[in-house]
DNA sequence: CGCAATAGTATTGTGTCCAACTTATTTTTT
DNA sequence: AAAAAATAAGTTGGACACAATACTATTGCG
């Protein structure tokens, strides 16, 4: 036994974290590949995806869809508007918020979109359970790390998970 | 029932890859916080535990562990050297090579980071088997995307017939 | 020697987080 | 109501990471 180091806790096989690292770029780049047509980044596709999905939002809305920072979605929306795929307007009720909308342009672009969940889906070769067990694994992932755990209802273990991080 | 858009392919929650994403972050910032007090940035966190079970590597061999460009780790390693963790060597033999070594500093850093699996898999509300399954899957997937794909000692299919990551 | 292959570096473009800043709105205070 | 403070939405810039390309230096082969 042990053809890799098991027992050693900072062994890089035995790290959750590098799989999903790996796995994270793996799949970027495998997106990379088929978004090149389209002229989108992988983040700049998650973006059209949520405006296909929910219409006009702020900038702020956006980020929230997607956890992402205004300081990461601004540059990147400049270079989407650059490109003719998003409008950027400010309201004229409220002009701090910029409001976010698909031009015809993006909207063509989604008929070419359909059929990529179904490209990458098959690319992977996870049954359909792989795929659903997969997904729940890291929405449960994603919670517990972000501190949006729920504590659905055991006792908590313990309190050291004070929001502080910087504080000491 | 779908109170959800369970039948549009290109609705966000439908997207593995984005769950993969942000699942991504989200740890990648959890480690930002726990490394922040080392010193390290998260990539620089792998590129020392690579370190720290094989030793000294060149840098081709530190890319071929963590899926990584030279051309990232160069400026990554050069940081780092310059934080006194690695060290960076021309081969005497051939002098392309750039061998790359924990110094002391970098030695003693380990002992602090012992401790570090176990905290982020604390945090993690998974239960063992669910991190297990979850690395299984995440392998799986990246092998699928990576053109990795199958078997090392299946027939082999021949030479010439891999394209490789970068396509042909 | 000439030439291809290899190892690494430099550069550019994009993305991500963070913090500082600007502008606009809201709330509080006077 | 006017001034001041607090809050909110975006933008900007810095630091780091990642990929892709071009480039340099070394090695190996004929």
């Amino acid at each position: 036994m042990a053809d890799t180091d098991e027992g050693d806790p900072l062994a890089l096989d035995n790290q959750l974290c590098f799989a999903l690292y790996t796995a994270s770029r793996a799949l970027t780049g495998f997106y990379r590949e088929i978004l090149t047509d389209l002229g989108l980044t992988y983040p700049q596709y998650l973006v059209m995806l949520v405006l296909w999905e929910r219409g006009t939002l702020p900038v702020k809305e956006l980020g929230l869809s997607l956890s992402l920072d205004t300081g990461t979605l601004s540059p990147l929306l400049r270079r989407m508007e650059g490109a003719g795929l998003v409008t950027r307007t400010r309201g004229p009720e409220d002009e701090r918020i910029v409001h976010v909308g698909v031009t015809e342009e993006g909207e063509r672009l989604r008929e070419r979109a359909e059929e990529i969940p179904h490209r990458v889906l098959c690319a992977t070769d996870l049954p359909p359970e792989g795929v659903k067990d997969l997904r729940v694994l890291l929405d449960r992932l994603t919670r517990s790390v972000t501190g949006t755990e729920r504590e659905p209802n055991h006792t908590d273990p313990g309190p050291g998970t004070r929001p502080g991080p910087k504080g000491g």
